[in-house]
Formats: structure tokens, sequence, C-alpha cells
DNA sequence: ACGAGGTCCTGCGAGC
DNA sequence: TGCTCGCAGGACCTCG
């Protein structure tokens, strides 16, 4: 569930937490998480480097230790704390990786379900994987054009197009029901059947659903906390997401729900979206 | 080159 | 009551 708002909420509050902290210690619980390092050569990396900046690039968390940059993929159950001073993460509580900080406080990242990923890169490498990722839906450069360019060479359904990574950033399940319900746009339509003027309206649609889930710092369903341990707000504004029966926010009628496109949960409005 | 479908991982809720 | 089973899903992988 981690998607663009949630992993930006994460960041943003670790950002004055770890800030020029130097990395002194750290435990790692379990090593299947590690995608391009061995254990050894991932605590070998890390040890006393100093945290240089924290930014999000569509679902990761980048953490810039100088020299390396520390990569974690949050999946569907990730999430970060900061404990206080000296005291230490309890053991069994789906800890993942600790890190001792010269603060004496700790970054502690847990996860649930493991199924997210963590990387230690070399700059030339995190540029590799950063260019494999599509544009930022909120950066105010990407027009309609480039957006609507991408969907063109697309026959898939239009909501597992959004999705991919490859073609733009950050936007997962829920945000995508969302964007394509305030778009009045079908998730099922081929993306290559989309006009000009639904370019426009998507991107709008995703632009305005993400910040405002930014604002309410993220969408709780069941795991996802902000880095204080605080549910997000945002499951108080969904339109469609979890809402399949129930009457559409703006024609009544009951919302749709199919498990067709990309085998993920897929809720509409027959009616409204076309 | 593209698209479809399997895989990882655990907790939860439905159903027998 | 206690068990099994299917589902939740982000990103990567393989196969056709």
């Amino acid at each position: 569930v981690p998607e663009l708002p949630e992993v930006e909420t994460m960041v943003r509050a670790l950002r004055p937490a770890v800030l020029g902290q130097t990395i002194v210690r750290t435990r790692l619980v379990h090593e299947d998480v590690l995608k391009n390092r061995t254990r050894s050569a991932f605590l070998r990396g890390l040890r006393q480097t100093t945290v240089v900046d924290v930014q999000r690039r569509a679902k990761n968390a980048v953490f810039d230790l100088g020299q390396l940059r520390l990569v974690v993929q949050p999946g569907m159950t990730g999430s970060f704390t900061t404990l206080p001073r000296g005291e230490a993460a309890p053991i069994g509580d789906y800890t993942v990786l600790s890190m001792a900080l010269g603060n004496d406080k700790h970054l502690v990242y847990r996860d649930v379900r493991r199924l997210g990923r963590i990387y230690l890169m070399k700059p030339d490498e995190w540029a590799t994987f950063s260019s494999r990722i599509g544009p930022e839906p909120l950066d105010p450069t990407l027009g309609a054009e480039e957006f609507g360019a991408s969907l063109r060479r697309s026959r898939q359904a239009v909501k597992k197009v959004i999705m991919d990574q490859r073609r733009l950033a950050g936007v997962g399940n829920i945000y995508a029901n969302e964007a394509l319900f305030v778009a009045g746009i079908d998730p099922s339509k081929p993306a290559n059947a989309l006009t000009r003027d639904d370019h426009e309206r998507l991107l709008g649609a995703i632009r305005r659903i993400l910040g405002a889930a930014i604002r309410a710092e993220g969408t709780t369903i069941r795991d996802y906390r902000t880095t204080s341990g605080q549910p997000g707000n945002f499951q108080m504004q969904l339109f469609v997401y979890g809402r399949e029966g129930e009457p559409c926010l703006d024609c009544e009628a009951p919302l749709v729900a199919t498990h067709t496109i990309d085998a993920r949960s897929t809720v509409f409005c027959f009616r409204c979206q076309t």
C-alpha cells in the first residue's frame, strides 16, 4: 500500500530526524529483503556513513549517504519509526532493519509481509535504477502530451498502465482507482483509446488525488502508519476504493468491483466512468 | 517488444 | 472450536 503519498509522508518525517546523523551500528534481522548486496557487504557499506539527505523517488525512500544510496521500497507493509534515545527495538515486532544513530536514537524499518526491498547502491547504480522509472506525476514539467504519448503506446487497460512504474512513478492500486473515478474514465479502457482530453483530465485527477493524499498523510487501510505511528487520513476521502456495492458519490449507482485488471481489486462506477 | 501470469511473504477473515 | 483456503498487492521474473 505505501504508494507515492505514503512514502512522501515517511520521507518528510524522517528528514529532520536523520539528517546529518551518522549510522553507528546496523542490525539486520531479515536478509531476504536485500536485493543487490550480501549481508556482509550491506553491513560493511553502511558502517559509519552519514545521512546527507532523504528523498522520495516513485515509491522508494532514498537515503543519500554521500558515496552510497540506501534505497528502501516499502512494498505492502514496510514502515519507519525512530526510537527515542537509548531505547532498543523490541524483538519479534517485524523489525527488518535497525540502525543506531550518532545521537543515540534508532532508525527502525519494519515490514510484516516483507514484500519490501532494500538496496545499497553506488551513485551510478542509483542513476541507472532511477532512469528506468517513469516521470514523477507531481513534477510540473510533466505535460499531458508526454503523459498521453506514453499511454498511446499500450493497448493494456489504462489502470494497469498508470500503475506501471516504468511509465509513471508512484501510482499504485488505491490512487489509480481514485484518479480514474475523478477523471470519469473506465479503468478497463485500453490506454491507447484515450483522447487528448482524457490525458489532460487523467493527469489532472492523478495530481489532485496524490496532492490531497499527501496533505492527509496517506491512506491507512490496515497496516500503514506514519513515522510517528499515527494512521493516515485519506481513507476518509476515498471515492471508490473499498466501497464496492456502496452508492457512487456522484450518481448513487452501486459501485462495481472486479479483479480482472492486473489481478488487483478494481472498483468503479459503471455510469460515471466511460 | 509486448503481454499474461506466476512468485515472494504474512495476517486475516470466510467457510466448513 | 479449530482448521484450511483464498485474498490482499508492488515489483520482479519467466514464458509465449
